[in-house]
DNA sequence: TTTACTTTCAAACAAGCGTTTGATACGCTT
DNA sequence: AAGCGTATCAAACGCTTGTTTGAAAGTAAA
């Protein structure tokens, strides 16, 4: 991998292979998607796949990779930032992890694909990537809020935040269509993050104080 | 229709067929269901749904009706309830239609499910029901948040409530695996409906006096 | 160059899909 | 009872899917 000069013809194939399943399957979905697409962008045939990763589910196994949202959280943690800062910062990169097409990990767009309709690999994204997500951002409300949020609170509030991120992501083709002029360039995605940590700090003051 | 003894039989097909699709439909999506479950579990045979609907789309134009979704609007406007008040109500009335499975109204679920990626019918979705939904609920925030809301802040406002709502429908087979007890009983649709106004208008109020 | 192993390829496979067909059975008027 | 239009049915059609196959091409050590 790091060895840049020394790619065998197979290795070549492999990662165009896993460059192309990437944009396919964050495209079209792992059931809309098909190996013959994947292979065609890859400039493959189409027994490359199974031959290489025994099959669509070993491609789709291979392409997702947890690392860039563990990263995410691991900076956060990081930071010496009070909690609502961490808490903007947060939905500031995970915003752009989902939106960005730039962004060099579209393995999470695949992942939140996936978290509508069950595929083979949701048992396994749920517990390595999504659980702990959840229990990430449960921690951190829970450093905001403080002892003024109860469990179920805590957890619904844990999933308003979460739901107003992947909205976007989720309902894109609708936005579109509502408002063709829509862009996701960095100038709009900062706007987008900085509305939903406003939006839900408040919330969250809110129910904490309330009690 | 309303006349319940004079069903021929092959009106009773029919509707049998639209049964079965509602259901199938709302489980699998568009792409996911096959005309042969459908016609399983509507004890018919295969050819039923091009004898009668003309095909897969026919079928699906027929299972969309948006009249439960406006309904709920109509009901809204005609209250006599303050904006906020209207606002939890439509939230409430909202979940119930996306969550409840009791409910009469599986195509909101269907609607909702092809909102993420686009089917033959996501552009009629979007002109009669998405559209002045999203547009219905910006009247009613701008009546709650008065001149303190730009145009962007109100819209962004309306896609975080939205966002929140879908959440719970979307993100559902994620939910059950992070926790297995859930279950979407009228008690559980309430205090989500409840959690999700508290917190929302939190939000625009913050958003609406601090410019 | 020869040998052994890996990788690619066109072609075919079995299964599933939405749809079509032509015969059969039904319900109704005459 | 005869005739006619409608509805149902098993079967097949054409197509796409993921996967397999066996031969050809490539690669590298002996």
């Amino acid at each position: 991998m790091t060895e840049v000069e020394l790619k065998s013809a197979s290795e070549l194939t492999r990662e165009r292979l896993i460059t192309a399943a990437r944009e396919v399957f964050s495209q079209h979905g792992f059931q809309g998607a098909t190996v013959r697409e994947i292979c065609r962008r890859a400039e493959a045939n189409v027994a490359a796949v199974n031959y290489h990763f025994g099959g669509k589910d070993g491609l789709l196994a291979e392409v997702l990779n947890f690392a860039p949202l563990k990263a995410l959280q691991a900076a956060n943690a990081a930071t010496s930032a009070c909690p609502k800062e961490r808490l903007q910062l947060f939905i500031h990169d995970f915003i752009h992890m989902l939106l960005d097409e730039q962004h060099a990990s579209l393995q999470c767009q695949i992942m939140a694909r996936e978290l509508a309709d069950p595929t083979p690999a949701l048992d396994q994204i749920v517990r390595d990537a999504v659980g702990p997500l959840h229990e990430f951002l449960g921690n951190l409300l829970r450093e905001i809020g403080g002892k003024g949020l109860s469990d179920a609170q805590l957890r619904r509030s844990v999933y308003s935040i979460l739901g107003q991120c992947l909205f976007y992501r989720n309902s894109h083709p609708v936005l579109l269509r509502l408002n063709p002029k829509l862009r996701y360039d960095h100038r709009e995605i900062n706007a987008i993050a900085a509305h939903i940590a406003e939006f839900s700090l408040a919330g969250i003051a809110h129910l904490a104080q309330a009690d």
